[in-house]
DNA sequence: GCTGCGGGTGAGCGAGCGCTTAGAGTGCCC
DNA sequence: GGGCACTCTAAGCGCTCGCTCACCCGCAGC
């Protein structure tokens, strides 16, 4: 719902919208320190260093450090939705929607993997409340790749038995990105997204 | 109680091996809380009190806490590896027993989802030695699926351009079984390694 | 120059953590 | 029956956690 402010390269700032300017150092702070050791594991001491200022800081500008989570987590969801809704949105065919939607979303997860990290696996230290509102969102991303699936089963592009089971393999084969992909390994984020996007078409039998 | 170990389900109690009783309970109580709530936390007063102990007695058979952890990701990996390797080892085509690997790993994930999160998702909560030790069980089983598909490809039976990068997928389509398992409990164990072995086929272009 | 105010700090609170210690209960060999 | 080894507990140590509080600083309005 925002103006677009998206670089080319995209990715590394998404905290743009994050004010004040503390506060957003706070929430990076959060997310790399999160991505590392786990949100349980992560102090609030720990948080408030690495963005330069005390301890007691980061209670100016978030009630707890839960509340840094779910900020997060949401803001992270709703970039997730984001790209797979304009993947979903483009002309073309559902081979190609299929394909641009896994390649982005895997870019995603592998060249953000700290944020989503954060994102895909720390949901459980949610509250029950802010769990359901994060639910809410993976409802919707589940259903922009069902609906693609959908759309090329329909067009006879796709031959898939199972829609929910694939739609379910396909998402996790991409959230799984985050896992174990290695900034140092031999692979760059646009080539896994490649090498995905190809084994997601083979998998929902695209010609 | 006596030493009566595999049961027809199977994969309920692999921990027949630990000895004594009161430490094979710890050790149980210890998986189902990492599970729950993920290692750091998890309290040893938890672990203690699910297994119908004191705090203290957890220290009579662990030096500490992570001993815990690591005894669990040690027979776990293990396990996973001997699962692949009795797949790898069967007889018949490549296809075959791609199949019946990921099944049976597929199987082993959605069916004791308890023990394989902790497995595959605390490994960063082990200490530096520890960790050393699991990952060269990791190498085990990345080996073992590679070289199934290796036979594919040499066998003509498959057609995938990336070895590596395919293994790596199939594999982390498998483990990814323990994030989301029964989060959707319409599906049973078996249904989702049947619908993940049809899908792998898939993606390495077997027949 | 004084005041009000939002963003910041140093010190520290109560709680709960991982882990230890002193000692009790139980069975076994002599 | 006495000594010993093993298992387990009640109590609690030292520490660090998330979070709070009393106070400070730079700056805008007057």
């Amino acid at each position: 719902m925002s103006a677009a402010e998206e670089t080319a390269g995209g990715e590394a700032a998404p905290w743009g919208e994050v004010t004040p300017d503390a506060a957003r150092r706070l929430l990076v702070a959060a997310v790399e320190a999160f991505a590392e050791r786990g949100y349980h594991a992560t102090t609030t001491r720990d948080i408030a260093g690495r963005a330069g200022m005390s301890p007691a800081a980061l209670y100016i500008h978030y009630k707890t450090k839960e509340e840094l989570l779910h900020r997060i987590s949401r803001i992270g969801h709703e970039k997730a939705v984001d790209i797979l809704r304009t993947a979903a949105q483009t002309e073309g065919t559902a081979t190609e929607r299929l394909a641009e939607a896994v390649s982005s979303f895997v870019r995603w997860h592998a060249g953000g993997r700290t944020t989503a990290r954060v994102v895909q696996y720390e949901l459980d230290s949610l509250g029950p409340d802010a769990r359901a509102e994060i639910l809410a969102l993976r409802r919707q991303v589940d259903a922009e790749v069902r609906g693609i699936i959908e759309d090329g089963v329909e067009a006879g592009e796709f031959d898939v038995p199972d829609v929910p089971g694939t739609t379910l393999a396909v998402l996790s084969l991409c959230i799984d990105v985050a896992r174990w992909f290695n900034v140092n390994g031999s692979r760059t984020p646009d080539e896994v997204g490649e090498l995905y996007a190809d084994l997601v078409l083979r998998m929902v039998g695209a010609g």
